[in-house]
RNA sequence: GUGCCCGUAGCUCAGUUGGAUAGAGCAUGUGCCUUCUAAGCACAGGGUCGUAGGUUCGAGCCCUACCGGGCACACCA
């Protein structure tokens, strides 16, 4: 609808400059924007105004000659004014707007999708927690946004991969294994022997005992039996990172979750990655040698000083993987990459861009796009629940998903945009009242599908694609539910490309709050057939919208509450 | 000290990429169930958009400086 009203607005323009009446002859960047104000019609443009300055001509004055020029657009416009300092608003015939209800009742569940991302690939690379313990309460928003991310991108044709990425070598590793080869000896935290920085939590224990047990397990990408030798370092770490990889599996698997993909950073080496990116930066001439330590000129690519890159042990530091990592990942052939990671993470941001460009294998300046989410706090009670993982005491995403379920986890782990912090108030989610917005929207859901079960018992159906007498929708609350329903693609297709998921939960937070106030001021099943019919029709295009957009936030749509 | 993020109603947060009189929810106050789920709805009060400048027809949004909070700063990832 608005494109349209967009291409209008372009064509006039041109029709302008051909017969005299304007002769700038430029489109300029202009908007078509829905009013905040409904006065102000359905939608308005600010073109005249930004031509007021090339035209030399009041903004109004060039308003005035454009709507002469426009016509009725082929039966779209009802009205045209020219209002304010230059606005024109457009007041569209309202059989058009019936016209969206059809479109939503032949789309169905997959109405709100589109083809923008044209079968292109997309890697967004989300959680890539180590595994040197459960997942908290970070990886959880992580996991979340990372996820809906996918969805939201296929849903508008990409072709999304879905990438785990971890580190299983490293001083994090050799501190695990170290950890759980105490735990097998009857070592404990304080005690003589205990390893410096230990991890320290419960779930060591567990993973001692099971590799003394001899156990087998088997994560997504890997499959390790102990051999419950407690010398045997190396066999810990093996079976350690399977059993901690296995942890997190069913973790996600839980909070619906899945990946295509797991990358190991151990791979890299083995594979020669790291040492031939190292060397083409070297041979790209963006190196130096100083302090016995090898630098990469990361300042010439906006970065606020050198980083090294090799340490004077002879060890790289962790952005010379992420580096060959990210050339790995561009030589896969994903025009767009995605990473979702925590806040906390944000200087590797200029460091891995700034490598990708001193590699000039003509990787575009902006790739790989980052998400950033900011600090989760955990509210209980009023008070803040601390977190602490090497302490061993925290909040982990399996507790939080088993007590306030899954569904809502999820919502409100997206609600908030990424880069603000989140308070996680889990009275709140686990409230079942309108103060809980997961179960405001769930709500708008059953309730229609229990007007639905009602209708059938009085002998009434939704009618089919066409046939509906929507002329009788002429209350004002049924054709302002009509125009928020027209907007659900655009909502889609602008939190795919900005990545930013919240868009979805503020968009459903008002298309449930218009539902539950036509419900509560109108009946949909009334005496006149027609009326209840035509309601029905309505209703039901809500609730494949509502379940529409619950489904692409991976949240379920309950027909009964 | 340097870099990045944030600052909007008492609280939690939106703000359609620069548009018209800045919006929701919670909390407070007042109403609405013989009728499809009151697990809901309506109305009211509540603001120097952190501060000060700047850019332009027009700024919560863009630029600069400062204030306050968070995060990160080779030898953890």
């Amino acid at each position: 609808m608005r494109e349209t009203l967009y291409r209008l607005i372009e064509q006039t323009l041109l029709r302008c400059y051909e017969d005299g009446s304007l002769h700038s002859g430029i489109t300029p960047p202009f908007v078509v924007e829905v009013p905040g104000n409904p006065e102000h019609g359905d939608f308005a443009t600010n073109v005249a105004m930004l031509l007021a300055r090339d035209e030399k001509k009041a903004p109004r004055k060039i308003a005035e000659i454009i709507v002469a020029a426009l016509g009725n657009g082929a039966g779209l416009i009802q009205q045209v004014e020219i209002a304010g300092p230059g606005f024109i608003n457009f007041f569209l015939d309202p059989s058009c707007w019936y016209q969206v209800l059809d479109a939503i009742h032949r789309g169905g569940s997959q109405w709100g999708q589109s083809a923008s991302g044209d079968g292109r690939k997309v890697q967004v690379e989300f959680v890539s927690a180590n595994p040197t313990g459960p997942l908290h309460i970070g990886h959880g928003r992580g996991a979340a946004i990372g996820d809906v991310l996918c969805r939201l991108m296929a849903a508008t044709g990409w072709e999304v991969c879905r990438e785990f990425y971890y580190n299983d070598a490293g001083v994090q590793i050799n501190k695990l294994s170290l950890s759980v080869q105490a735990r097998c000896l009857g070592i404990e935290p304080g005690d003589a022997g205990w390893p410096q920085d230990g991890y320290q939590g419960e779930y060591i224990k567990d993973v001692a005992a099971a590799y003394l047990n001899r156990e087998s397990v088997s994560a997504g990408d890997q499959a390790v039996t102990a051999t419950g030798d407690a010398q045997d370092l190396e066999a810990i770490r093996h079976f350690a990172v399977a059993f901690l990889r296995r942890e997190q599996d069913q973790d996600l698997r839980a909070f619906d979750v899945h990946f295509d993909n797991y990358f190991l950073e151990s791979s890299l080496y083995r594979d020669g990655l790291v040492e031939a990116t190292v060397q083409s930066l070297i041979e790209n001439g963006h190196t130096y040698e100083q302090d016995g330590a090898l630098w990469l000129r990361t300042t010439a690519y906006g970065d606020d000083k050198d980083r090294v890159m090799r340490k004077s042990d002879g060890s790289y530091t962790y952005f010379v993987p992420d580096v060959a990592y990210h050339l790995n990942k561009w030589q896969r052939g994903f025009v767009r990459v995605v990473n979702e990671q925590g806040a906390d993470h944000h200087s590797t941001v200029t460091r891995v861009r700034a490598g990708l460009q001193a590699l000039a294998v003509g990787i575009p300046e902006g790739w790989p796009e980052y998400v950033l989410h900011q600090m989760v706090t955990v509210l209980r009670g009023g008070e803040e629940v601390k977190i602490s993982k090497r302490a061993g005491s925290y909040v982990t995403l399996r507790d939080l998903i088993d007590e306030v379920g899954r569904d809502a986890v999820r919502y409100f782990f997206v609600m908030r945009k990424s880069d603000s912090q989140l308070v996680f108030d889990i009275d709140l989610a686990k409230q079942q009242s309108v103060d809980n917005p997961v179960f405001y929207v769930q709500y708008a859901h059953a309730r229609i599908c229990s007007i639905n079960r009602n209708a059938t018992e009085a002998g009434m159906i939704c009618p089919t694609v066409g046939t509906a007498p929507v002329a009788k929708l002429q209350l004002t609350e049924e054709l302002a539910l009509i125009k928020l329903l027209i907007h659900y693609p655009e909502v889609v297709n602008t939190s795919a490309s900005v990545c930013e998921p919240h868009r979805l939960t503020i968009y459903l937070q008002e298309i449930a709050a218009l539902f539950h106030n036509y419900y509560n001021s109108h009946r949909v099943l009334v005496d006149d057939a027609e009326t209840s019919a035509a309601r029905l029709y309505l209703v039901n295009a809500v609730r494949h919208v509502l379940a529409n957009a619950l489904s692409l936030l991976g949240i379920n749509a309950p027909e009964r509450m």
